[in-house]
DNA sequence: TTGTAGGCGTTATCAA
DNA sequence: TTGATAACGCCTACAA
């Protein structure tokens, strides 16, 4: 019967370098505390078989594990699936910078959406959560607050200054587009949009109003087409539009999948876009480069959201008595050859 | 001084129950050991308290961490970026099925490959990994079979039969897409792929030779072209093709990303896609949506690869002697407008 | 400056 | 069937 390799324990060191564990412990802990001849011979003996302090082992007497917990959205759901790489991947690389790692977990579907958050933080599993695709009510967040346990929420809700969190300003990013459209020419801009009642989508819709009060254009509801978020919707938007009296030179799009249905209908329609119709989408999937034409769309930082998230977190877990600080970053614009040329 | 709530431990049910520590420990891993009347009244304790025992403190006595390591792909690298969000949901929830967790892990550009898992291996702090964009000499294959970590990988490798892997029938996939189009009247098919030397890419093409010599067809180098992985690869792979003195009717692509390319370079050459030429990706992007025709390709049944790399993987922590065990799954063929209707 | 011992929350072994 | 008790690997007093 074989036996598993074990790794190599704090034992090992000690018995090798002929010191105590405890002065082991010390010279990766508190060198300070450590004759320097001996931190060497110590130091020797650690590089040369490569040990290493189980995190395990750590977590006991620490009372912390060094891991983060985050929910993975539901594939495909609106909000990061198409994205999740860039942004997990920044999580986890700054979460390691703090010497901290981020475990995985997901809900079932028609689960409490708290259920998940609360089997994890009953086993004591990890120090906090990264919460994303969150709303103005969201459950989760009353109850970490009440279960006081750390966490930070990539988007704002109900109850923000009582919380850590990130968000993106998607009133400056589409006050952004409507920028760039009236530079090219448009004064005659639509805007698809999602039903009210999302924190996001309103906050993508509020941008539209200030950017046409700002150039003094009254706001015209039938400009504003409301539809759930999908491809689909993009068909329906535009055969709307297409039904106004007058189509609008211009459309600004709270999403990308929905400029994209809106181009393959005009497609079909013989609506040209970049010609006929600027579009303007918000997201920068992927996708926005593989379109024809290509996507002018609303990039956000997800990398900058990700590191600024574990920032935070770590401060709430080291610091749990101070008062949230938190930050909103801005979406870049990145213009493609859907919103064409400036206009005769 | 404001002190963390701290969870509830396994002393805490015991002092409630008026039982020993074993006894409740008893209850939860071998409830067969327990009187029934002993076992009701220490479960109703737990329910009523929610104890659950803590993973890290389990993981010392059992050396087992129950959790398992999986390293993110950089961000946007060809590979899982874009079905990241599906693999990593099935991975994780597989996982949980079998009482383990998903810690991520990254690897800096230009350090070594193995450094990152040797660096998690030598902590202990993982039972296994799941390995992903796998190639035919995969150094990470190499130590983590010296080492004698438990590992999986999707994707073959050289040495394949030493370990357990997940792959996908890309030379299937290939021919289902080669029969669909010769189905459809097609006769004088292109192939753009990989440089030669990606086990996938070779796979793929592979499956294009077989398909012609199953037909009957010579192979023609000419209308195999070579590009790197890409969009803009399909702008260049259009052009290619246009220079053949007779353009082929279809063209099936070794991915995606330059199926695209090769569409928007079409639709500005005049090249209606669908109609002059019938276009087939692979990897299923979500984006197949998105374009317009919509692109007919085959897609990786991830979830299914992610479930079956963590059922290989338990399998082979609890049984390390036996031997690999490993799966082929197909892709399934998505028919969209971009390979277009039978021709006259 | 170093060593020793107790404890972190579990599980496993052995007596009772 | 149950209860003590010794690990597991590490950290942190505290003692030497």
């Amino acid at each position: 019967m074989k036996r598993f390799k074990t790794r190599t324990t704090i034992k090992d060191v000690s018995r090798r370098a002929g010191v105590s564990v405890g002065t082991v412990s010390n010279v990766t802990n508190a060198p300070h505390l450590v004759a320097e001849t001996t931190r060497e011979q110590v130091q020797a003996v650690i590089d040369e078989i490569g040990y290493r302090p189980s995190r395990t082992a750590r977590s006991l007497p620490a009372r912390r594990t060094y891991l983060i917990g985050y929910r993975l959205p539901t594939p495909r759901e609106r909000g990061l699936s198409q994205t999740l790489d860039v942004f997990l991947h920044e999580l986890v690389e700054t979460a390691y910078g703090h010497g901290l790692e981020v475990v995985l977990f997901t809900s079932r579907p028609g689960e409490d959406p708290i259920e998940a958050y609360r089997e994890v933080a009953r086993r004591g599993d990890v120090d906090g959560f990264v919460l994303s695709e969150t709303n103005y009510e969201d459950p989760r967040i009353e109850y970490l607050l009440s279960a006081e346990i750390p966490f930070v929420a990539f988007g704002r809700s109900r109850g923000a200054e009582r919380f850590r969190w990130v968000d993106v300003d998607g009133a400056g990013g589409v006050e952004e587009a409507m920028a760039h459209l009236f530079d090219l020419g448009h004064e005659r801009i639509a805007m698809v949009a999602w039903p009210e009642g999302s924190e996001s989508g309103d906050d993508r819709h509020q941008g539209y109003c200030r950017a046409l009060e700002g150039r003094g254009i009254p706001y015209d509801p039938d400009l504003v087409i409301r539809v759930e978020s999908g491809v689909e919707s993009g068909h329906v938007a535009l055969d709307r539009l297409l039904r106004l009296p007058e189509l609008p030179t211009a459309v600004v799009c709270v999403e990308d999948l929905i400029a994209f249905g809106l181009m393959g209908e005009a497609g079909r329609r013989g609506v040209r876009i970049g010609a006929d119709l600027a579009v303007v989408g918000f997201d920068d999937l992927p996708a926005c480069e593989y379109v024809h034409p290509r996507l002018t769309s609303l990039s956000q930082p997800l990398g900058e959201v990700g590191r600024t998230l574990i920032d935070l977190l770590v401060d709430q877990i080291e610091n749990p008595e101070a008062l949230p600080a938190s930050t909103m970053v801005s979406p870049t614009l990145v213009v493609r050859e859907s919103s064409g040329a400036r206009r005769a």
